[in-house]
DNA sequence: ATCCGCCTTGTGAATTTACACAAAGCGGAT
DNA sequence: ATCCGCTTTGTGTAAATTCACAAGGCGGAT
């Protein structure tokens, strides 16, 4: 066998048959993994195998605590920026036998990496050439595989994006539209919107995705990427909401710790069974969503639309308020007031109504003595002519102070 | 002078030449009136004449205190009743002096009146049929003219309407068309519904009309005609509000008085400036008058959109929740313990809230022991889940309950 | 009849709140 | 400096509100 002819010279006609072709030369188990060390591919007839080997083929990727290590002990990144396949001394602590690496890269991206099991020491120059050959051979086939799934995405987007701009004309339309797409609905779903405090560049949307689909169990999420938010489709169908939600939180908090992103806003709509409503989800988190911005003090612990309790009125009020601009005399008055003497009227009578009008109780949050909290109400009653005895008028003043923070 | 040819029997040009050639024929003053009592023409080289007579020209009328009486005596009825000219005796107390009546009939219809006075009692059978003649001729004058103001009135009517509806598409076009039709738009104005309660059948409207017009000073006001209301163009040039509608409520009664209708409300919409906005203004009157529909307590005494205060948000947010229906969970497990014990929780929470959450005063009003209305509570906070020391809590339910008083 | 849950009313004590008044700080105007 | 208006804080009292508890009415179920 001196004549040595390339065997990876060819067209594989999956990444197994790479994975098997490597195999079958070097006598070695080997498996193949995209740059998330998910699994992509194993060799099937290896002869033995060590523990880390199985787990990852269980799981179908590797473990969390070995690629903490691997990065930890900068292997990852030496297998990274190094050319030629990479020798990795056994790790008998996470039971990681000696191994042989090589990163499949296309220019300066990682697309994933080669692992060579390298029980007995025996592989020569030969093989490391192979091996390199082999790498590039998983690229092309990787490369294709990627706009493949690139262009399965992309319909999966526009799909989605036609759901939520309610775009699709019938319910059975949408519903032939997702089984052409390989989508299973779920029978139940909410529009939730994750906002990022970044732009949600290829990486970091990669990595987030990540995350959720590990969730979800790698079931299929129906997603759109924008600036700095991802829309997502989540499952409703069971209605353990609050659960539901919690675990998004803790979700988002695992993401913090991991890539230092931090969702800054959860945003869901209303659960609907009609894949017509997903506008109306849609637009229901949006609401959401703007209430956070606007009123985040008020808004801080919840992210379901049907927890906005009156505020979801507030988006209509101030609509109607914009169409026909009036001023509250009142408070137009006291504003005037506060401008002239620069005394916060206007923010104690909002934190007195906040504190249901309980003079104690809103001079204890004001640090003042409730004396001059009772001055002030004075003040306030004389300069706006307000009687604050009057549930009518507390209830137009709240709804007043409450568009007026929501606008300013 | 033995060939009497008939001196009516052509064409006049105007009821003014009617009046004159009855005056000179029979040599007595002569005016001619709607079947209002409004003063049509007169003639003009009268040689003598009574108070009764200068102050209906003065006036362009026959004063009030002259028509209550001719209707007390009867005297009205007996000249709407009789084909041939009437004889009136003089009537001291007023100033009336002797004069001949004869009404201005088509088929059943009062057109209008003749009268002639005569104080030398210088008419003879050959002049009563002259003015049984000169009624005929005033007959086809009136018709024709009263075409022609209906006509106009029509024109007026279309023209008001396309303000009302918005179907004119400029504010030049509605300048011009104003033009056109002889009418004077107020530089700023505001649209008025008077609702009655029951048809607005001809006569009525004439009357109402009649009362709008004489209270206007006789001033055209653009209004339109519906089932059971009319729309007024007011002008609301004069910014005193206040006194116009305090105005318009004593005209209401007045009217009440005199024909017996009721107006049962008035709603008023925003002043404006541009005629492009009467849409709107008609609108805000529209929503006054849906407000006194269904909360009449509420509004009872207002009749201005800028009066509503919060409740002008009400339809904005009774769409949004129409839109998406959710039920207040306190609020239902309090309607359905209200079902179940047929106890009134829900209206006593209603009421307590109304009072300002005042314990004394709410149990005053409810003609109940404020130690009841105490033990109510308890039972509302613990069936509701209510914490009625939570604005945000009371804010909420007090919307919701408005809404649901609305919808039922 | 008797029981039981639900509701209403009354009583009195504990607590809270409203209000009047005094004292004093602060900043601007004279 | 002095005055003045506005504001804050402290004190004490009168008024009110809240709350627990007792007593009794009412209607349905056993």
């Amino acid at each position: 066998m001196n004549v040595h002819l390339d065997p990876f010279d060819r067209d594989f006609e999956s990444i197994e048959a790479i994975a098997d072709t490597i195999s079958q030369i070097l006598q070695c188990p080997v498996t193949i993994e995209d740059s998330n060390h998910r699994l992509l591919a194993y060799s099937t007839h290896a002869p033995d195998t060590d523990p880390v080997r199985i787990a990852t083929i269980i799981g179908r990727r590797v473990p969390e605590h070995v690629i903490s290590m691997l990065w930890r002990e900068g292997i990852i990144q030496q297998i990274m920026d190094s050319q030629v396949p990479v020798l990795i001394d056994p790790i008998d602590s996470i039971g990681l036998n000696r191994r042989i690496a090589v990163a499949i890269r296309h220019h300066h991206d990682i697309l994933g990496y080669i692992w060579v099991m390298d029980e007995h020491k025996g592989i020569d120059e030969q093989g490391l050439d192979d091996l390199n050959k082999a790498s590039h051979a998983a690229r092309s086939k990787l490369l294709q595989v990627q706009t493949q799934r690139r262009r399965r995405e992309e319909q999966s987007f526009e799909f989605f994006w036609g759901m939520l701009t309610g775009s699709m004309d019938s319910e059975h339309r949408i519903v032939d539209r997702a089984h052409q797409l390989g989508i299973t609905l779920p029978k139940s779903y909410r529009v939730m919107i994750i906002e990022f405090d970044t732009l949600l560049n290829e990486k970091l949307y990669e990595q987030v995705l990540y995350t959720i689909l590990t969730a979800q169990r790698h079931r299929k999420v129906l997603h759109v990427r924008q600036e700095q938010r991802l829309l997502v489709l989540i499952d409703a169908t069971d209605d353990d909401i609050d659960g539901h939600i919690a675990a998004w939180i803790l979700l988002m908090e695992r993401m913090q710790q991991r890539f230092g992103v931090k969702p800054v806003h959860l945003a869901s709509g209303l659960s609907y069974s009609l894949y017509m409503d997903v506008v109306k989800s849609y637009q229901e988190a949006i609401t959401v969503m703007n209430m956070k911005k606007h009123l985040p003090d008020e808004t801080k612990h919840l992210h379901r639309y049907e927890e906005l309790g009156w505020y979801r009125f507030l988006p209509a009020m101030i609509q109607e308020r914009r169409a026909r601009p009036m001023q509250h005399s009142s408070l137009s008055r006291l504003k005037a007031y506060d401008k002239e003497h620069q005394s916060g009227l206007v923010s104690t009578l909002s934190l007195f109504l906040q504190a249901d009008c309980n003079v104690k109780r809103a001079a204890e949050m004001l640090h003042i003595h409730s004396n001059t909290l009772m001055y002030r109400l004075k003040r306030i009653t004389d300069i706006g002519g307000i009687d604050l005895n009057d549930m009518e008028q507390k209830i137009s003043l709240y709804l007043e102070l409450k568009m007026d923070q929501w606008q300013s």
